[in-house]
DNA sequence: TAACACTTGTTTTTT
DNA sequence: ACAAGTGTTA
C-alpha cells in the first residue's frame, strides 16, 4: 500500500496522530474512535517512512492485542515485515530482555516466573515461619501490598524506611509486611524466580544499574508505541522515560475514561501527567465514535460526567440515533437469565443477528453461573472468556511443575507441588525437614535433596531412598531434555512419573476431561516445538520460553477461532471485555454490592473507577444496550436482596427506558424504579415470600454437575481434537490428504507404529514436511 | 501418611 | 454453595 492511499483511509485527527513522528505523543482515543487503527496505521506508516521493523516496539495490554496488531500490521505491509516487530504485553517483552541479561542482576536466564498462586503459596510459608497470625496476615492481601510496592518501583529497602507505609500497616495491624516482603524477594531470588511485578522492577533496576545496557535498548528501539497507557503504572512509566529520555521516540494512545485497572496499580495519574513528563509532548484527541448509535454515545457521556478527574472530552457519534439504553429489572437473578435470553431470542429475529453478536458482561466471574444454566436450557450456544483458565486447572500445573523443575531446579514452589504428586510417601513432616535444611545451609529443596547426608537431613533410611528415587527421576528427565525435544520429554514425564497411572486409575468423574486436558496441552507444546523448529530457535533456554508463554498466557489470548466458536454469545467480566465491541451488549447484575462492588464503594477514586468500568460497558455496544438487575440474587449460598445500582441514576433518564418487571415498556418518565424496588409493601415481595429458595438450589445445582461433565468449560478444543482423533486416526493411509490446525493442507507420506502411537510423515503445501503424532495432532481428514 | 469429616471464608476486576 | 483448609482417625 502507498503512504498517500494509507493516509487517506484516515479522519483528520487520526491522520494527525499518525503523522506525528517528530517527538513524544499522546493519543486521548475516545471509546470506538479507531485507536487501534491509528496505532497499526502508524506503525505501517513508520515503515514506510524508512524505519525497519525491529526498530519498532509496540507495547500492549494483552498478548492477545498484541498477536490482533500484528496481524493487521501484516495486512497493511505484509506479514513478512511485520513479524520483526518488537511487540507484545510489558510483561512478555522485558522476560525476553531479562532472559537475555539476567547475569547483570543476579538471576539465570532459566528462571522461572512465578503466577499468584505460587506468591501466595510462597507468602503462606513465609507467614508461618515467621509465626506470624495468619487470621490477620492474609496471603492475598500481604501479596497485594507487596505488588503495590513493587508496581512504585519501592524495594524492600526502601519500605522498611517508608515511614508512611510503615505507619499505615501498624494501622492495619501488619507491622511485619516490610519483613515479609524482605523474606519473600530474597526467596523469589534463592529460586530463581521472578513474579509478574519482578518483570518489570528487575526491567527497571537492570536499566537504572547498567547504562550500557540501558543505552543498547534505548538505541535498538528507535520507535516506542504503548497502547492502552491509561492502564499503565508507575513502574512501567519508568521504564519507557529511561528508554526514551533521550529522545522523545515515544508515542502513547489510551483513554483515560477506560482506567480501570487501578486495583492493579495502574495510575490514571501516568496519562493525565504525560504531558508534564514529556516536555514538548503533543496531544492529540480522537473523538469521534464509530462503533455506536448516538444514544449510546450520550447515554455513555451523561454518565461520565460525573467523575471529577478526567480530560475533557467531547466524544459524539454520526450513526444513527439508534434506541435508548433500557433497564430490565429482574425478580430474580434466575429471571435475570430468561429476560436476557429471551431478547436474544428477539433481537436475533429482528436483526437477522449471529449469537456472536451479543454478549453479556458482568462484574464479577461469579456471576456467569445463572446465565450458563439458562442458555444451556435453551440451547444458546455460548463460551465463557476468564474464569478458571485451561493453564489453572490442576493436572496442568502438575504437569508444568516438573517442567519447570527440570528447567530451574531451584523452584521451590514447583517442587513442593510435585515431590509428592503422584504420591510416593513423602508427606510434609519430610518436606519440612527438607524445608529447614534449605534454610539453614541458605541453599535449595533440590540441593538438599541431592547431598541429604551433607546438609544433615534427619529423615529414615526409607525416606531417604524414596527421595532418591525422586532425585533420579527429576534427573533423568533434565538428561534427556537437550536430546529429546519437548513433546517427546512430555510425553515420557507423564508416564514415567505416574502420573498416567494416577489419571486413568481414577474413577473421578473428571478424570476423562483431564486425560484430555493433559493431552491438549502436550498438543499445544508439540506445536510451540514445531514453531520454534522453523524459526531455528532451538536453544536451550527453550524450554524457559514455553514456560514463559504459558506463564503470561491468560485464557482470553488462547485464541479459538474454531468454527463453532464463531457463533456464541460471548459471556465475559467488563474487564475483559476493554477493546471489544458487539452489537448488543447486556450489562447484568446492576445491583448495589455488586456493581460498584462493596469492595470499591468507600473511597471516590475507587467509586470513579466503577463508574469508569460502566462506561467501558456501555461503549461497548454498537446497538443494543440492556441493562439489568435483579431484585433478589442468589448468593454466599442464600438469598440476597439488593437495590438497584446507584450508577443508574448517574444515566441521563432521557436515554434510559425502564421496562416494568410485567414485561411492558414504562414511558422514560418513569424513573421512580429505585424507590419501587427498596419498598417491602410492593407487591412483588409477596410472590417472593412463597419460598422456592429450596427448589431454585437444588435445580441449579443439579444441573450446575451436569454442565461440568458435558463441557469441560472454555477448553472447547481438547473435545474437538479427542473427537477428530478417535474418528479419524483409523482412516489415514498413505496418500491421505489433511488439514492441520497450524500447518493447513498437506499429504500424507508415510505412517509408521500402530495404534494410538501411529505417526505419520506429512508434507505440507506451505509448512514443508512435519511428522505428527496422531494422538496429539490437531487436523481433519480432507480426502 | 492418607483418607475422611468438619470448619472456614469467600467473591472485584488480571498481566 | 463451594473450595480450601483443619483436625481426627486408621
Amino acid at each position: 500500500m502507498e503512504e498517500k492511499e494509507l493516509l487517506s483511509q484516515l479522519n483528520d485527527s487520526q491522520r494527525a496522530a499518525v503523522e506525528y513522528l517528530d517527538g513524544a505523543s499522546l493519543v486521548i482515543a475516545g471509546a470506538g474512535s479507531g485507536k487501534t487503527r491509528v496505532l497499526t496505521y502508524k506503525i505501517a506508516y513508520l515503515l514506510m517512512k524508512g524505519y525497519e521493523p525491529w526498530d519498532i516496539l509496540a507495547l500492549t495490554f494483552t498478548n492477545k492485542a498484541a498477536k490482533e496488531m500484528q496481524s493487521r500490521i501484516g495486512s497493511l505491509v505484509g506479514a513478512d515485515r511485520a513479524r520483526y516487530l518488537n511487540m507484545g504485553t510489558f510483561h512478555s517483552i522485558f522476560a525476553r530482555i531479562l532472559r537475555r541479561e539476567a547475569a547483570h542482576i543476579g538471576y539465570n536466564p532459566n528462571f522461572t516466573i512465578y503466577d499468584e498462586a505460587d506468591s501466595r503459596s510462597l507468602i503462606k510459608t513465609i507467614i508461618k515461619e515467621l509465626q506470624l497470625d495468619d487470621k490477620i496476615y492474609k496471603p492475598a492481601g500481604v501479596h497485594s501490598k507487596i505488588s503495590m510496592a513493587k508496581n512504585h518501583l519501592i524495594m524492600p529497602a526502601d519500605y522498611a524506611l517508608d515511614r508512611e507505609l510503615i505507619s499505615r500497616d501498624i494501622d492495619t495491624r501488619q507491622p511485619a509486611i516490610s519483613q515479609i516482603y524482605t523474606t519473600y524477594q530474597q526467596r523469589c531470588q534463592n529460586a530463581n524466580a521472578m513474579d509478574f511485578d519482578d518483570l518489570l522492577v528487575l526491567t527497571y533496576i537492570l536499566f537504572r544499574e547498567h547504562e550500557d545496557v540501558r543505552r543498547k535498548y534505548a538505541d535498538h528501539f528507535r520507535f516506542i508505541l504503548v497502547d492502552e497507557y491509561q492502564d499503565t503504572n508507575y513502574a512501567q512509566q519508568c521504564i519507557i522515560l529511561q528508554l526514551t529520555k533521550e529522545n522523545p521516540h515515544v508515542c502513547v494512545v489510551g483513554d483515560d475514561y477506560q482506567s480501570i485497572y487501578g486495583f492493579r496499580g495502574a495510575n490514571i495519574d501516568n496519562i493525565l501527567k504525560f504531558s508534564k513528563l514529556y516536555a514538548n509532548a503533543q496531544l492529540f484527541k480522537l473523538e469521534q465514535n464509530y462503533r455506536s448509535t448516538q444514544h449510546i454515545v450520550s447515554a455513555a457521556n451523561s454518565l461520565m460526567k460525573k467523575n471529577e478527574r478526567q480530560i475533557p472530552k467531547d466524544v459524539f457519534s454520526t450513526n444513527a440515533e439508534g434506541e435508548k439504553l433500557t433497564l430490565k429489572p429482574a425478580y430474580s437473578d434466575k429471571e435475570e437469565a430468561m429476560i436476557v435470553c429471551k431478547d436474544i431470542k428477539r433481537i436475533m429475529a429482528a436483526d437477522h443477528a449471529q449469537y456472536c453478536d451479543f454478549a453479556i458482561l458482568y462484574r464479577t466471574n461469579s456471576q456467569s453461573r445463572s446465565f450458563e444454566e439458562e442458555m444451556r436450557k435453551q440451547d444458546i450456544p455460548y463460551r465463557i472468556f476468564g474464569g478458571l483458565s485451561f493453564y489453572q486447572r490442576k493436572e496442568i500445573k502438575d504437569i508444568i511443575a516438573y517442567f519447570r523443575l527440570i528447567a530451574n531446579p531451584n523452584d521451590e514452589e514447583a517442587f513442593k507441588r510435585i515431590i509428592n504428586y503422584p504420591s510416593r510417601g513423602i508427606g510434609n513432616t519430610t518436606l519440612a525437614k527438607i524445608a529447614e535444611a534449605a534454610r539453614k545451609y541458605g541453599v535449595s529443596f533440590w540441593d538438599v535433596i541431592c547431598s541429604p547426608t551433607h546438609f544433615g537431613l534427619n529423615v529414615n533410611k526409607g525416606t531417604l531412598n524414596k527421595l532418591d528415587v525422586f532425585r533420579a527421576l527429576i534427573t533423568s528427565f533434565m538428561e534427556k531434555m537437550p536430546k529429546v525435544d519437548a513433546f517427546e520429554l512430555g510425553q515420557e514425564i507423564i508416564k514415567v512419573s505416574g502420573i498416567t497411572a494416577d489419571i486413568y486409575s481414577s474413577r473421578e468423574p473428571e478424570a476423562l476431561s483431564r486425560q484430555e486436558n493433559l493431552e491438549e496441552f502436550l498438543s499445544g507444546m508439540q506445536d510451540f516445538v514445531e514453531g520454534r523448529r522453523e524459526e531455528g530457535r532451538e536453544d536451550e533456554i527453550f524450554l524457559s520460553d514455553f514456560l514463559q508463554d504459558v506463564a503470561l498466557m491468560s485464557d482470553l489470548d488462547s485464541d479459538s477461532n474454531g468454527e463453532d466458536e464463531q457463533s456464541r454469545v460471548s459471556l465475559m467480566t467488563i474487564h475483559s471485555a476493554k477493546g471489544l465491541e458487539f452489537s448488543t451488549v447486556f450489562i447484568v447484575g446492576l445491583e448495589e454490592n455488586i456493581f460498584p462492588s462493596p469492595m470499591a464503594a468507600s473511597s471516590a477514586r475507587e467509586l470513579e473507577e466503577e463508574r469508569r468500568l460502566l462506561y467501558v460497558a456501555i461503549t461497548r455496544a454498537e446497538k443494543h444496550c440492556i441493562l439489568t438487575c435483579a431484585r433478589n440474587r442468589w448468593r454466599y449460598g442464600k438469598m440476597e436482596y439488593d437495590t438497584p445500582s446507584r450508577f443508574l441514576r448517574d444515566i441521563d433518564p432521557a436515554l434510559l427506558n425502564v421496562e416494568s418487571e410485567r414485561g411492558r415498556m414504562d414511558s422514560s418518565v418513569d424513573t421512580d424504579y429505585t424507590a419501587r424496588y427498596s419498598g417491602h409493601t410492593s407487591r412483588y415481595s409477596s410472590i417472593y415470600n412463597q419460598s422456592k429458595p429450596k427448589e431454585v438450589h437444588l435445580t441449579q445445582s443439579h444441573s450446575n454437575q451436569n454442565l461440568r461433565r458435558v463441557v469441560p468449560s472454555s477448553s472447547a478444543a481438547s473435545t474437538v481434537s479427542s473427537s477428530m482423533v478417535s474418528t479419524n486416526a483409523g482412516n489415514l493411509s498413505v496418500g491421505s490428504i489433511i488439514e492441520h490446525q497450524r500447518f493447513g493442507i498437506g499429504v500424507v507420506q508415510k505412517l509408521e507404529g500402530t495404534g494410538e502411537n501411529t505417526k505419520a510423515t506429512v508434507e505440507f503445501k506451505n509448512a514443508g514436511t512435519k511428522q505428527l503424532l496422531l494422538k496429539f495432532a490437531r487436523f481433519s481428514i480432507v480426502g
